[in-house]
DNA sequence: GTGAAGATTTACT
DNA sequence: GTAAATCTTCACC
């Protein structure tokens, strides 16, 4: 978080040009594997159709790397309607539906058919938006969601951003006016928590096995934390 | 045309 | 912990 980008925003001539941060392809250009981990404390944007502002820092993520990948879409380089995003460029939207009533929000990678799915982020903006997104389809209101309630889980951060698959899906995160991402912390190697990953027990006991999930260290944000590897690597 | 499954969340016991 | 909610997508007939 560069404090020379700041005082270069801050002293700008006009409010108008604020300082684009938004990652660029380039960015996005890299592995599954080494986007997943490096996507960690960047900051996901999202413009509502009501010109609300939505910032949330990246906390876990997981790696779907692609066609030799069991627990993947697009395993065996099965394409279909459904999953055509995971084959675009680079950074890239892949949305998808699930158990007829939420979403999923993934990022594709370099190689073709893989992605990134986007877990948890933590609110930094707009939470009053997102309060009331996540409440519109709880039986019991919302009034009692506190901020880590927002976005813990890849369906809760959709409904938070209002991310659909109507709206968003196969949008270019490098080009896009209603959702993108901009740069934040790098989070140092020793700051992440590598685990498998969550709700694939279908794909069978060796892509469960993967150490293909990852998220911040400490980071109350996180979906599904693993105290006892936290605890471990906090010995060290 | 039909059927089964799903990268989840919520509410309830 | 367990179960219900809810419907699109895809494989196969």
């Amino acid at each position: 978080m560069p404090d020379d980008q700041t005082s270069q925003e801050e002293s700008s001539t006009s409010k108008y040009f604020k300082t684009d941060n938004r990652l660029k392809f380039e960015y996005f250009d890299k592995e599954c594997l080494s986007l997943s981990k490096s996507l960690l404390g960047k900051v996901l944007c999202r413009k509502t159709e009501t010109n609300i502002l939505i910032k949330g820092k990246i906390v876990e993520t997981e790696s779907y790397p692609g066609t030799q990948d069991v627990a993947s879409h697009s395993y065996q380089g099965k394409q279909t309607k459904r999953n055509g995003a995971m084959f675009m460029p680079p950074g890239c939207a892949y949305v998808y539906k699930i158990y007829g009533m939420y979403h999923c929000f993934n990022i594709s990678s370099q190689e073709s058919g893989g992605a990134v799915l986007i877990r948890a982020v933590e609110p930094l903006e707009g939470h009053a938006e997102m309060k009331m997104l996540r409440a519109l389809k709880r039986k019991s209101g919302g009034s009692e969601l506190k901020d880590k309630d927002l976005c813990s889980g890849p369906s809760k951060l959709c409904q938070a951003f209002n991310i659909t698959k109507e709206s968003i899906n196969e949008q270019d995160l490098t080009k896009s006016a209603e959702i993108w991402l901009e740069d934040g912390e790098d989070i140092v190697d020793n700051a992440i928590v590598t685990t498998t990953r969550i709700g694939i027990e279908g794909a069978g006991a060796e892509s469960v096995m993967k150490p293909y999930r990852f998220y911040i260290l400490g980071n109350i944000h996180v979906s599904v934390r693993d105290k006892k590897k936290e605890h471990e690597i906090s010995q060290n």
